[in-house]
DNA sequence: GGAAAAGCGTACGGTAGCGTATGGAAAATA
DNA sequence: TATTTTCCATACGCTACCGTACGCTTTTCC
């Protein structure tokens, strides 16, 4: 009788299917729209749109979710939940090391091999002038940000208001870099973000 | 027989009608949709919306355009001209004031009276992530405004390179900080901008 | 193996938006 | 005043979406 008592098990558990039928679950619907908010931006995440890109018809969608918007939630989730693994990542550094790791930060954001993760932010940042819930996001992604590069500008020896000032500064850069168009402004371009980057973390 | 070498009055000669029955013309149009693209972005600028805000039909609008992208265009290169002349007015400056005049620049975007020139800002930028025309027209802006702020630069004492490399830091900043929340990082925000402010114009 | 649940397809009604066609009113012009 | 031009309203067809209803197939569980 012990089945009663058990719950049922919960969809994570079960084996999943190597290859059966191509069966689609929460986790894809949600991986698949994050790819189209990179290209098309929130407005042109469409539950039919979506829908043909991952090779089922709507009434797929709408087994998984209660509607368009439950999506939308469960991707700015998703979103924060990795923003804020991937900056713990990037922040846990041996002491000494700071200054060299927040090179790092800078240049790895204005990646090229990051513009898809640099799109996807760009898109919920637009996202988030219209919706509230999405600007709730993106204000808890940044101050975990910023708390986590002021660290390291303090333990780089910076005073605490100047560590503030400094964190402030490296996101903002690094996301209004990623907003403008400059190429032409200059043929040597990475000598340019070099000094920038000098100028926003050394002393 | 003379009307029929003359040329039919191009509209901006005629004089207009000082309030019979509220003509619009296009430029009445093209002011009315920035304000729309200033809230909605531009996938929230449709014919009929923006018709309904100026009281009218489309029918009016099909007469004063081809179509949604002629209205478009028509936004992106008054949007141009008007930012083109801003920068002129604010980097014209009397010698020794080019340091001031910076800080007075980066105060200026900042500044929450300034929000609405903001919201259209970003929400050009954004357009200009998925058009091609609209990137064309960011990058212009974005390498005259390059050029006006490095000359202040290079004006107050700075070399080429430097003076290259702080014009860009300082309107990344600018548009990344617009593009941040950051309200609760801080309690004495103006303090933080300051110092950030000071990081960008001083040496 | 058979019942129950999960996962998906199809069809439908409804809204919003684009662009066209056409006629009528209002203003300019002769 | 009569006649063009301007300027706008109305009506239409078309497409792209959203969300629901319902039925079919596959998987899961006993």
């Amino acid at each position: 009788m012990e089945n009663i008592t058990v719950k049922p098990q919960p969809r994570a558990a079960r084996r999943k299917p190597v290859s059966s039928r191509t069966q689609l679950d929460r986790n894809d619907w949600v991986e698949a729209a994050i790819d189209v908010l990179a290209t098309e931006g929130v407005t042109g995440l469409r539950v039919e749109v979506l829908a043909k890109r991952c090779g089922v018809t709507k009434g797929s969608f709408y087994w998984h979710f209660k509607d368009r918007q439950d999506l939308l939630a469960a991707v700015l989730e998703r979103w924060k939940e990795g923003r804020i693994r991937d900056i713990e990542k990037i922040t846990t550094v041996a002491p000494g090391q700071e200054r060299d790791q927040l090179h790092y930060a800078i240049e790895v954001y204005g990646a090229s091999r990051n513009r898809k993760g640099m799109s996807i932010e760009l898109a919920v940042r637009d996202w988030a002038r219209h919706d509230s819930l999405a600007g709730k996001i993106v204000e808890a992604v940044d101050l975990y940000r910023l708390e986590c590069t002021r660290k390291l500008f303090v333990a780089a020896g910076m005073s605490d208001a100047e560590a503030k000032s400094r964190s402030l500064l490296l996101y903002a850069c690094v996301f209004g870099l990623s907003l403008m168009h400059y190429s032409p402004f200059d043929d040597n371009l990475s000598d340019l973000k070099q000094r920038i980057a000098e100028r926003i973390v050394s002393g």
